[in-house]
DNA sequence: ATGAAAGCGCTAACAT
DNA sequence: ATGTTAGCGCTTTCAT
């Protein structure tokens, strides 16, 4: 099964090499009678050229590598889903890898996207997470992204020295929690995320500084990480409601975290919203089509992506970019909460 | 940024660029000292050698081209999670395109993949998932198989010319009948998918046979085709409502129909599964965090994916494999169905 | 309008 | 153990 090249055409229609790579790229008049023949020669033979061929001269690729923590994460799929549909716009295609978190595998990564010299990189997840960050973690990538040009989404290195998209996961808390303090709610709980990630602290700050803002008080005992999973949501509601004092809302890390709390809130007899308000983080599809449907932050993730690869492209053309792009939270009133009583 | 070479190496240990080649892919034995010399230049540089120009004369580039429908279908994304995992094995990585069901762009993705000279295909959805296929997408396809290994997941071309790997929706689909029938009902519905795609004709085959087999009677307004997702479940479940004769149970073409179909059973007061059964297909993960659990058919998505994978490593390997591999679909029974009264 | 030939960065015979 | 060299399939000067 030969593939066919570019030299086999050219002996068919007797012509140089040159002459048909002219007639494929456009890239210089052909006798239109001569160029005939070679589109019907390639038609013919179903002729593709080699993108390897020509990558090594030209120095492009077309292809972008991104990196995620989690294929089956809803947030991250939307992310990508925007990414991708943005980057057919430059006919760039996507070199997916999944991390799963592994810090060893993203190193792994990072080296296979330097050997396949993609144009570009889209890095979500891991160590871009870290509270603290990690020094070594940090040069390796910053190293790579020296070298090819990336973006970081919902998430940072030393120095802010990589150019990154994020949602301002701050406000977005503020929105949520003023949201239930202005419905009265005066005892509010906050459950989910791991405290070394950027992400739990960022909420967490927010969470802290719009109760206090509000004068109210921060109970420690309602203050709960774990994870940002279904399950970790519901062990936290399970405490939550054995604790003597109860609050009346709870603010989750995301919709997970959420859905975990309502589902182990519903099995122990509560109605949700009347019994306790319960918001989450993400706004993932599943949100608006639980039952109840969950009031919750939207990170409008698909938005995220398509502009993470905007400021890609603008990054690969070696325009000037701002070294760090906002995308504003959205609060999504729906009915998981209530006012209080 | 000029990205450095073997030659850049080479010269700087004072050695030919076949030596350096030698100490990289380890093919023959170096001298211990020039060998460390070498490896130290390589460190220091941060060399990486360039695999568009290895893949060049290899003929292998790592990568798995695939091409799938919807990237923010947690169906897929379990799919794709799996393949991920296998893929791993053998070190390959994948270039992910999203054809959102568009033939055109399905077209468009597999001239890429043609060009980018990708070791082998996967191919979800869209195309080979039509009832009765299309002689001209089918050749197409057919033809680039010719050349790159490629493997189908639940779908087919005409004369099943590509090898393929799929759940057997439709003993799922009797399994899921059946169990709605051994629990006293009679009376049992069959809502959502589209009725050009072969899934929806499978499992509505199946959906007809095993009434039939159990004495029932088919009832042909009793059968709603529509489209599949949560939406049209709300919308078919509404029709059914409206029916003056209704049904105690339901299947649903997937799980996104389910969901959408209880939530409008529930909007209407109704109880489930106390006054309705209602039963799934796929078993995302969301199924059984819904509330109530859905009792659904598990595809074994993530399995799906890896034996993709693995009979697609056979087949890049020149093995001989299977034209056609059964995944065994798996009945979940949870708390959307329930015994008739 | 077309052809000849150099070169992109690497591997693998073939020599030494 | 190491070097020389011929490609891999393409684009792009530079000629003609």
């Amino acid at each position: 099964m030969k593939q066919i090249t570019i030299y086999d055409i050219a002996r068919l229609a007797n012509v140089s090499v040159a002459t048909v790579s002219r007639v494929i790229n456009g890239t210089a008049p052909v006798k239109h009678s001569t160029r005939e023949r070679i589109e019907a020669l390639i038609q013919q033979y179903q002729f593709q050229p080699n993108a390897m061929a020509r990558s090594l001269l030209k120095k492009e690729t077309g292809i972008i590598g991104i990196i995620v923590p989690d294929l089956t994460n809803p947030f991250y799929t939307e992310v990508l889903s925007g990414a991708e549909q943005e980057a057919l716009t430059t006919g760039h295609t996507f070199l997916l890898t999944n991390s799963v978190g592994d810090y060893q595998k993203e190193s792994q990564y990072l080296s296979i996207m330097r050997e396949k010299r993609v144009d570009g990189m889209i890095f979500l997840g891991g160590r871009i997470n870290l509270r603290n960050g990690n020094e070594t973690l940090d040069q390796e990538l910053i190293q790579h992204a020296n070298t090819i040009p990336t973006v970081l989404i919902n998430g940072t290195v030393k120095g802010n020295a990589i150019t990154r998209v994020a949602t301002d996961e701050y406000a977005g808390t503020c929105m949520a929690v003023q949201h239930l303090i202005d419905n009265g709610h005066e005892h509010i709980a906050f459950l989910g995320g791991e405290m070394h990630m950027s992400t739990t602290s960022n909420k967490l700050r927010a969470f802290k500084k719009t109760l206090k803002d509000a004068g109210l008080q921060v109970r420690e005992e309602w203050i709960l990480p774990d994870s940002f999973s279904i399950d970790s949501g519901r062990g936290l509601m399970h405490k939550l409601l054995e604790l003597r004092k109860k609050p009346t809302a709870v603010m989750c890390i995301n919709d997970f975290v959420a859905i975990g709390a309502i589902k182990t809130a519903v099995d122990h007899g509560l109605f949700i919203p009347d019994d306790m308000s319960i918001v989450g983080f993400d706004d993932i599809p599943l949100a608006h089509h639980f039952i109840p449907e969950i009031t919750t932050v939207s990170q409008e993730a698909n938005e995220l992506g398509r502009t993470a690869i905007r400021v890609l492209q603008k990054l690969m053309n070696r325009e000037k970019v701002k070294k760090h792009t906002v995308i504003e939270p959205k609060l999504m009133l729906r009915k998981s909460s209530a006012p209080f009583r």
